[in-house]
RNA sequence: GGAGAGAUGGCUGAGCGGUUGAAAGCACCGGUCUUGAAAACCGGCAAAGGGGCAACUCUUUCCUGGGUUCGAAUCCCAGUCUCUCCGCCA
């Protein structure tokens, strides 16, 4: 969320950046609130002021007139109540403006490939792709899951499931050994104001599951990603700078209704409502946001070094980017069945947007508070690793050779075959 | 599910109708002392919002929402959350 105050000082430049991200903001309006609010904060504190004087006199003889006072201060609130909260309804669904470095563009094809790296495997067969790897291993069971749960679930079983597992937790030592991420295991469960704090509400509810709850208590949704709750982890604080930066690894199952995009991905474990990620997330000083987004990234993409997976790098345009985000990297693995990258991390910079809505501050040497910056980024998303390493790695009849890296943790198994 | 207790500043924690925005301690910042550091001592230190070029000033805020009162952190009602004990389950 934008902070009202630095809007005000300069409300054309305000303006102008958002005009590189696709909104429909009334700006207009947004002015208008905002200059009425004020007036109704003066008038109301006019009033406040004499008030409390009459109390503090304690003279009987002006009891009368603080009494009337009180009512007229009850209409004017409640007028100013009504304002803000329309205020604050635009300002909670205008995005983060992105960063100078971010290019203009509209989708995805605008785009920046920025590096490429790794080998992209040469077959002297047809690549299967990984569901029908999968299937004919019977160790992915889409059937199934259809049957127990519903679409766009998947059972994962046998020896893809201790791959999965392998996945897991190879990151995670990767992340907390090497690169200083702390890991959390968090609840998968967010109540409704934290999701707003990192930007999935108000404005992207029908993404979210919801979760029914008893009657009067609070709203919970199942988290879309760990980002959130582990964002979270700072909400309505004021730390000291010292505890800074802060980072956090979590490998946890992520659900999403994928509204939108019907008919999209609608084959295979590319697109699920529910699948395991391994997220980063990182809490800095405001100023060292860029740094710190590559140092991420690095982290994220030394993994897919790790497995021997061809990725590219791409820096996303301003019309693709995420609601909360400054700058995104997203990172694209090589899936040979579909003859192209597809994003496997997408690592994002918020800037100071969701320490705004969360109320998250640190104080720095000078005892100045000010909003921290928040990062988050896949390190990596499992379920596509997964089928990435099924992908690269098969063979001509049907198996699938393990990453090196990966044998430890999996009994120092070499290959999964059908027997 | 039954019975209690609680929610106060960055943190811990007093206050239980009228200069209380709030004691005390910790943390933090500045100073004295010291070759330096620690300790000790002295001083400062809540946030948000409004007005002002600024110095500064005003308002709000002691979980949330109502109520009583000229006046509420303090009293009353409703709600949310947390904790403890018992039961149940893991």
């Amino acid at each position: 969320m934008h902070n009202l105050k630095e809007i005000r000082k300069d409300f054309e430049a305000f303006i102008k950046a958002l005009k590189k991200r696709s909104t429909n903001v009334d700006f207009k309006k947004l002015k208008d609130l905002d200059i009425q609010n004020r007036e109704f904060i003066q008038k109301k504190e006019t009033l406040e002021k004499e008030k409390k004087d009459i109390s503090k006199s304690k003279d009987k003889s002006l009891f009368a007139r603080s009494k009337e006072i009180s009512s007229s201060i009850e209409k004017i609130s409640e007028q100013q109540k009504k304002i803000k909260s329309d205020l604050n309804d635009i300002l909670s669904n205008i995005p983060n403006i992105p960063h100078s470095d971010v290019p203009d563009g509209k989708n995805e094809e605008d785009n920046i490939e920025i590096k490429r790296s790794g080998n992209i495997p040469k077959f002297d067969f047809n690549p299967k792709s990984h569901y029908e790897l999968g299937e004919k291993l019977q160790m992915l069971d889409f059937d199934l899951a259809t049957k127990t749960t519903g679409s766009r679930f998947v059972f994962v079983k046998n020896k893809l499931a201790l791959l999965e597992r392998a996945i897991s937790n190879f990151m995670l030592d990767i992340h907390t050994t090497k690169n200083g991420y702390e890991e959390v295991s968090p609840p998968l469960l967010a109540n409704e104001n934290t999701m707003f704090g990192t930007g999935q509400l108000p404005k992207f509810e029908n993404d979210q599951f919801e979760v029914k709850t008893d009657e009067g208590s609070e709203r919970k949704f199942l988290i879309p990603t760990a980002e959130v709750i582990l964002t979270n982890i700072i909400k309505d604080k004021i730390f000291d700078k010292k505890n800074l930066p802060m980072r956090f690894v979590a490998s946890t199952p992520c659900f999403r209704k994928e509204a939108g995009s019907y008919g999209k991905d609608t084959k295979g474990m590319i697109r699920q409502h529910q699948f395991y990620k391994v997220e980063l997330v990182s809490i800095v000083e405001q100023n060292k946001c860029l740094e710190e987004l590559e140092r991420m990234t690095d982290s994220a993409t030394g993994i897919l070094d790790l497995l021997e997976l061809p990725y590219r790098k791409i820096i996303l345009c301003s019309g693709d980017m995420g609601f909360s985000a400054e700058k995104t990297y997203d990172i694209e693995v090589w899936l040979p069945s579909e003859n192209k990258y597809r994003e496997i991390s997408s690592c994002s910079s918020c800037s100071t947007f969701q320490a705004v809505r969360m109320k998250a501050r640190y104080k720095d040497q000078n005892n100045e508070i000010l909003y921290a910056g928040t990062l988050n980024g896949s390190g990596l998303a499992v379920g596509r690793t997964l089928i990435a390493i099924l992908e690269n790695y098969q063979q001509k009849d049907g198996s699938i050779s393990i990453p090196k890296i990966l044998r430890p943790y999996m009994n120092n198994l070499e290959k999964i075959s059908i027997n």
